[in-house]
RNA sequence: GGGCGAAUGGCGGAACUGGUAGACGCGUUGGACUCAAAAUCCAAUAGUAGCAAUACUGUGAGAGUUCGAUUCUCUCUUUGCCCA
């Protein structure tokens, strides 16, 4: 017996990734010659470790990326560190340390960690948006943002988070709680800056189209975010004792304008002056601050109104006067602040007008109901028909009424025709030490003026005391008070939303060095859009809709920029889940603190111990259901992880983390190994002869054709399943005889298709067979791939009877006479009429016949 | 409540443009090796009936289009995500 050689991934990967960093094989320049495609997955944020969701999302880009470089693009596979943010100062504050450098020590452990997955990532243009190298380029865009009118500053409700201190944005409130610290959001008035992203509301909506390469939910979801509707403005006539003689709505609904049985109005409405004196008033509009200003806070809590002295006019029926309510379910920013009411056709104003008995009439009637109908429990806010609307009578809701009344009170010059967007300004002040500086600053009497270019960066200071309440940077006076001109200034001290750092990454990467500029033209004009970006679905609208923003906000105004979208392909891929444990307090129990005994959980040490098996979940540390990479890289090895994280679920799907399969991945590794050896040793002794029927040119052939389309369309599964099945034929068919230079020649297209999968491997066999430059990747013989024999469906009125192994391009007479002598066959055609055939060229034979009765 | 998607063996999942359903992996079962176990190797594995050849059933449920439907259309059920 020969001693087993086993496959030693320690030694192999730290050869290989040595000498991928010491060739730099995967830095990046300018090759005009070449066509260039840029990779980028959504960099991390350094929060200590790297997490299976880091794993798989990098494993994808980085097969994408090997791949795209064999087929002979100039690749561009950057990755950096979206470094600013709350959990280190939050960390900071805890164990009295410093976030930067905090963050760095993250920041190289996670470097680490990644360089160990052997991940194709040109780490000469690693960026980190904490540095001033990044953030200073960051500051300079905001000024010309506001030089372009794109930045403003104003005093707004904000969502308050009471444990934070912090401004969250709409989207960080969940449930009407802050995402991070969970606390319940309270209403606040706040004075902040805000980019214009509302500008571009139709431009981010209409180049949606261009999109082609993104997924079709991600598109969906944007543009309901943007949420634009069409609609009409209305001027209601008031009378009362307030001196106010008309107040401005917009509705999407103005052809139920005869159901109106109030208006309702924000609490910020101009109105509200009138009121300010007025205890009551001011009482209800504390009562109002409770409710969040996310949409969802304000559909799912009280509808609560406050009666005022007015009345207004129905512009389509003079003698109809309604209340007029300031009410809690009316924003300032959508519409003007007010809005009428028609309970019959809208839940919301069917609640309010319930609570305070108002009049609730029906003006739409659903298709199969009678003029007559009523709205009862609830309203009805379906399709149909008009009625109680006199000359709006019959029109089909929606698709004629809308337009129709619009066109009526235009024609009165009471409303116009107007097109509303639910996408709001983006603020971006944050009341937080760890963020980009906002290069502002106020004189003492809070006029605001922009810190001149050339004080750039405006630095974070360092050593600040992080146990103050607010803003740490707020209790900085040196910071805080500074000279522009000999003239005395305060700084602003909020910082910048981190989403803003990461809605240009991806340009710094192009020229991440320059200092004069956030880039270079040149750089950008090659490597520009991203091809490919990778991450995570939960960045569907945020991320992304910034980053489109910041692509258009930088091209305003500036002919020189010529991108108009970030992104040419968007791939989103699920998450790694785990299920889930319990101990029998309830206590969440990490997967090492269990294991199976006789097919039950029990807590490890402890068999008589209960473990509540709970359903699988995306890893979380909340939930202890993690598996940390850094083990399974140790005891495995990166191929087999990645292999693994691949194998088991479409990338876009979740997976479900299974140590078996993991094994598995590592052990098929082993056999791969063995199976390389034995093909070494043929190499090494065999003699030039013929081969013995071999199909080994054929099956790779199959092999480039299978596993380039599976590249090419994200079958990243399959990919590895195609794997597994090259194994299973090339195990089998070195047992026949081969030649030599054959056998090499199909054996190395083999271990290049392995590649971009498991790229230690792939290349430690390459290099062993004394193929090592030039990689590229393989094409089929395309002669091979037609069959020469053909396995025919033969099927009987529908049914599949037999498969009958014919030559190709038989004709429909030849292979009936076949399919009449088979014995399989014969007795279903035997004595009865055909009636029809339904001959498919190469594939099938459906004979239809005459079923006869059965004596 | 609205939008978008999904449903295939015990499990994860394959199936080109409507043409052999279940590739590949896990698990399970049997066997080989071993004093024994692990590891490894070989074989079987959708269900039902049968020693077998084979037959019937089968892609969430029901209908429809078609010679033929996992694939297309409609209705329903369950479920996921996003928005409310």
């Amino acid at each position: 017996m020969t001693s087993i050689n086993r496959y030693n991934f320690k030694t192999i990967e730290d050869k290989w990734q040595k000498k991928w960093r010491e060739l730099k094989v995967f830095s990046s320049r300018i090759d005009k010659s070449k066509k260039k495609f840029y990779c980028l997955e959504m960099f991390p944020y350094p929060s200590g470790k790297i997490h299976m969701g880091h794993v798989r999302n990098y494993t994808i880009g980085d097969v994408l990326s090997r791949y795209k470089t064999l087929l002979g693009f100039n690749v561009l596979h950057p990755m950096g560190w979206d470094a600013f943010g709350m959990p280190a100062e939050n960390a900071a504050r805890e164990n009295n340390l410093d976030p930067k450098n905090w963050t760095n020590k993250n920041i190289s452990t996670m470097k680490e960690q990644l360089k160990r997955l052997g991940l194709s990532i040109d780490w000469d243009r690693e960026i980190s948006t904490c540095s001033e190298d990044y953030y200073k380029h960051q500051q300079l865009f905001f000024l010309e943002l506001y030089e372009k009118g794109l930045v403003y500053r104003k005093e707004n409700y904000v969502n308050w988070d009471p444990v934070d201190q912090t401004v969250l944005a709409n989207e960080q409130v969940v449930d009407g709680k802050g995402w991070r610290s969970g606390a319940v959001v309270e209403r606040k008035k706040l004075n902040q800056w805000f980019f214009k992203i509302s500008k571009f509301s139709d431009e981010l909506q209409r180049d949606l189209d261009k999109l082609k390469d993104w997924p079709n939910k991600v598109k969906i979801m944007q543009k309901n975010w943007i949420g634009k509707s069409f609609g009409c403005e209305i001027a209601f006539k008031t009378v009362g004792e307030l001196p106010v003689k008309e107040i401005k709505c917009f509705t999407t609904r103005p052809d139920t304008l005869f159901g109106f049985s109030f208006l309702a109005l924000s609490v910020d409405h101009e109105i509200s002056k009138y009121y300010s004196e007025n205890d009551e008033f001011q009482k209800f509009k504390r009562e109002c601050s409770k409710t969040g200003t996310t949409e969802e806070a304000i559909a799912i809590g009280e509808k609560i109104g406050f009666k005022t002295d007015l009345e207004a006019i129905n512009p389509l029926d003079n003698s109809q006067k309604v209340p007029v309510f300031f009410a809690n379910f009316v924003l300032m920013d959508y519409g003007f602040g007010a809005v009428f009411g028609c309970p019959g056709h809208d839940q919301r104003d069917f609640d309010f007008a319930k609570k305070y008995k108002l009049n609730i009439k029906t003006v739409v009637r659903p298709v199969d109901e009678s003029d007559d109908y009523q709205v009862k429990k609830e309203a009805y806010t379906g399709s149909g028909v008009m009625i109680n609307s006199e000359y709006l009578n019959n029109l089909k809701v929606p698709e004629e009424s809308i337009l129709k009344t619009i066109d009526i009170l235009e024609e009165k010059r009471i409303g116009k025709k107007q097109i509303n967007f639910r996408l709001k300004d983006w603020g971006v002040s944050r009341q937080r030490y760890w963020g980009c500086p906002i290069p502002m600053a106020y004189d003492e009497n809070e006029n605001v003026i922009p810190i001149p270019k050339k004080d750039l960066p405006v630095k974070l200071p360092e050593n600040i005391n992080l146990n103050t309440k607010g803003n740490p940077l707020d209790a900085t006076d040196e910071w805080k008070n500074i000279e522009i001109n000999g003239k005395k200034y305060r700084r602003e001290t909020d910082t910048l939303d981190t989403f803003v750092c990461s809605s240009w990454y991806y340009l710094r990467f192009c020229s991440p060095h320059e200092t004069s500029y956030g880039f270079k033209k040149e750089e950008i004009d090659y490597w520009m859009p991203v091809d490919q970006y990778i991450g995570g679905v939960e960045h569907a609208i945020l991320h992304l809709l910034y980053s489109r923003f910041f692509i258009k906000a930088l091209g305003y105004k500036n002919d020189e920029f010529r991108f108009s979208e970030p992104f040419q392909g968007l791939f989103t891929q699920g998450m790694v889940c785990h299920e889930t444990y319990k101990d029998e307090n309830g206590n969440w129990l990490s997967p090492d603190d269990v294991e199976l005994i006789e097919n039950k959980f029990k807590v490890k040490g402890n068999p008589e111990s209960i473990v509540k098996v709970g359903p699988s979940e995306s890893m979380s540390k909340s939930k202890k259901n993690v598996i940390d990479p850094e083990n399974i890289i140790k005891n495995y090895g990166a191929d087999a992880v990645r292999l693994f994280i691949l194998s088991d679920s479409p990338p876009e799907k979740d997976v479900q983390w299974s140590d078996q399969g993991m094994i598995a991945s590592y052990k098929f590794l082993q056999k791969l190994w063995t199976l390389h050896n034995k093909i070494k040793e043929k190499l090494e002794n065999n003699d030039e002869g013929d081969n013995e029927d071999s199909n080994l040119e054929k099956f790779t052939s199959q092999m480039v054709n299978k596993i380039t389309n599976n590249l090419e369309n994200f079958n990243y599964n399959v990919i590895i399943a195609n794997i597994y099945e090259t194994y299973n034929f090339l195990n089998k068919e070195i047992e026949k005889k081969i030649s030599k230079s054959y056998l090499k020649e199909n054996y190395i297209k083999i271990l290049i298709l392995f590649s971009p999968a498991i790229p230690h491997y792939s290349s430690e066999c390459l290099e062993e067979l004394g193929n090592t430059d030039d990689v590229t990747w393989p094409s089929a013989n395309e002669n091979l791939l037609i069959e020469k024999k053909i396995n025919f469906i033969i099927q009987i009125n529908g049914k599949k009877r037999a498969i009958l192994n014919e030559n190709r391009d038989i004709d429909e007479q030849s292979l009936l006479v076949k399919v009449k002598s088979n014995k399989l066959t014969e007795k279903y055609l035997k004595d009865k009429d055909i009636k029809k055939i339904i001959y498919v060229k190469n594939r099938l034979i459906n004979i239809l016949v005459n079923e006869q009765d059965k004596n």
